[in-house]
DNA sequence: CAACTGTTTTTAATTTTTAATATACATCGT
DNA sequence: ACGATGTATATTAAAAATTAAAAACAGTTG
């Protein structure tokens, strides 16, 4: 098997949902239109159109394309096959590294690896290289990874150039024009917060999108693709983290969410020392908490997992 | 072909230097020895032994190994074929973004190109995974890839991105305590600026290493590995920038100089305010030299170039 | 018996090949 | 004539295959 034919069955079960909002007997657009409608090349669309023939959804004939009867929900691919081998990997892949207790600087030996993450040797390579970027992972110029791991060092390391780039977007917001869209993008996060902080009993799991979206927000003022770039590894780590450290959670976010609130208040005076002031004291308790989940992680289902490799020289 | 043998070659050139020290007759290290020696495995060693024994340069037999003649310079490899070809890639890719004019958000066709540049399609492959870091090449999710290129734009975003990390460095640089060894070091480069300074009409293309040297040691002192992988991005792109931009190198380098040695001076005062007007300074030149590279970027050599494709959708 | 060598096994890097997808072009229907 | 379709071709993505190099192991020698 060569290429995967995950684009396929993303479309097919797309075009699924197209039909199932129109009514049986009506004409389907242009290939060329479904095409465009749905981000892929007309060779797919036509692939599923030939399918959804087959299985008698539609009548297709030349240009004429007709609905026959609403598709069910079982004629779906199942979601775990659509959803693409490079994601499935860096799930797999981050809850290795983040959730046990790899040691660090371990050697990582890739075949291996591969068979145990259920990719192949060269997809793993491919997620390495990308991984690399950011710091976790590291080639070695012999040959073969090492895994620098999520360590103390590494946690500090992240969260001062966090700051050091928050703090520099605050600078810079707190003197934008009044016209500006960023103070009704932050009035509109103080009232999100306020709803879930209304209702954090049930939906206290919300917090970490909303976490992103705030610091996405503040960082959008830069306008610089490193920025970005450094923010999005930010909301990755940070997204897995809360979704595997869920000791205190509920709690963790009520004291997040009222730092937030503090936060864009302080943002919205537009009073720059005041503004620092709340916005270190949130990096500083969320430093914390990421710095108090590399040294306590507790090894889970140590079984089914990679063993570990010798420690590496370089 | 599989694998390429850049390690061997390399490690051969390597070992006929080491021979070239030594007095006909004498005995050579152990395998392991020269292995560990030359950064390689037991296994190159031994390739590296056989083929000097084949051609008489020693003799070995079990642990008997013994010089016989000195090697002759030509008996070596030709440094075209131990650059690794991931070296030369880059090179000819770094040249072609950043010496012709490409227009940006070109389509990149990676088989074409790949051919061009002499690579299989896997390396290029491979090489765009990696530079997509740097935010000149992008990959789309409909597949394939678009050269953003090296804009106005980009080098306004690079340079922003630049003074925030190193004003964060000359802040806690000047804060250190006078025993720390930054002063050491920013002595010693004080004293090879004033003497490349003395000969900069003939040395002035040395300032490219010691430009790098001087930003990398100003940023180590954060000793934080996401400044560090941005230090390096700095040092590619100057390095590839002053290698080819050759017009008023001689002064514009002397000028720059001149605003090292003040910068310098700056920061062993130890003046915090001092410090970052002098970094300021230089930072903004070198912003400005940057920019002007951009816009002005004469097309060289367009045959042998790829064509430039269609401006794609996305 | 400790360091070294000879040999075998494992792992990594790279090319070649294959399947999926995109694109281009000719053709057809209205 | 214009847009849509049918068909052919080109390109990408990923696996399989192949070779280089590293590591492990066993035996040897001083």
């Amino acid at each position: 098997m060569a290429r995967s034919n995950d684009r396929y069955k993303s479309a097919y079960n797309q075009m699924l949902e197209i039909l199932e909002t129109m009514e049986p007997g009506h004409e389907l657009p242009s290939e060329t239109n479904l095409a465009s409608e749905l981000g892929v090349s007309r060779t797919i669309v036509r692939s599923v159109l030939a399918h959804l023939q087959k299985v008698r959804i539609i009548s297709w004939r030349g240009r004429r394309k007709r609905l026959l009867r609403r598709p069910l929900g079982s004629e779906r691919f199942p979601e775990s096959e659509v959803e693409s081998a490079a994601e499935r990997l860096e799930d797999r892949f981050l809850e290795w590294v983040l959730r046990t207790d790899v040691a660090p600087d371990t050697r990582l030996n890739v075949s291996l690896l591969s068979r145990q993450f259920g990719t192949s040797p060269h997809m793993l390579q491919e997620f390495l290289v990308r991984f690399s970027r950011f710091g976790i992972v590291e080639h070695l110029t012999t040959g073969g990874w090492v895994l620098r791991g999520f360590t103390a060092q590494y946690a500090i390391e992240l969260s001062e150039f966090r700051e050091m780039i928050e703090l520099a977007s605050v600078k810079k917001l707190v003197a934008l024009d009044v016209g500006h869209p960023i103070w009704q993008e932050l009035d509109d996060l103080a009232r999100d917060h306020q709803l879930l902080l209304e209702e954090v009993e049930t939906r206290y799991r919300d917090f970490s999108a909303l976490d992103d979206r705030l610091h996405s927000t503040i960082n959008s003022v830069q306008d610089n693709r490193f920025t970005r770039e450094f923010q999005s590894l930010i909301s990755m780590i940070f997204h897995y983290h809360y979704q595997w450290n869920k000791r205190l959670e509920k709690q963790r976010n009520t004291v997040a969410i009222r730092e937030h609130l503090a936060y864009i208040e302080a943002l919205l005076s537009r009073d720059l020392e005041r503004a620092r002031a709340a916005s270190l004291a949130h990096l500083a308790t969320a430093r914390q908490t990421l710095l108090a989940s590399t040294g306590t992680t507790v090894p889970i289902e140590t079984s089914q997992l990679p063993d570990r490799p010798a420690v590496p020289a370089e």
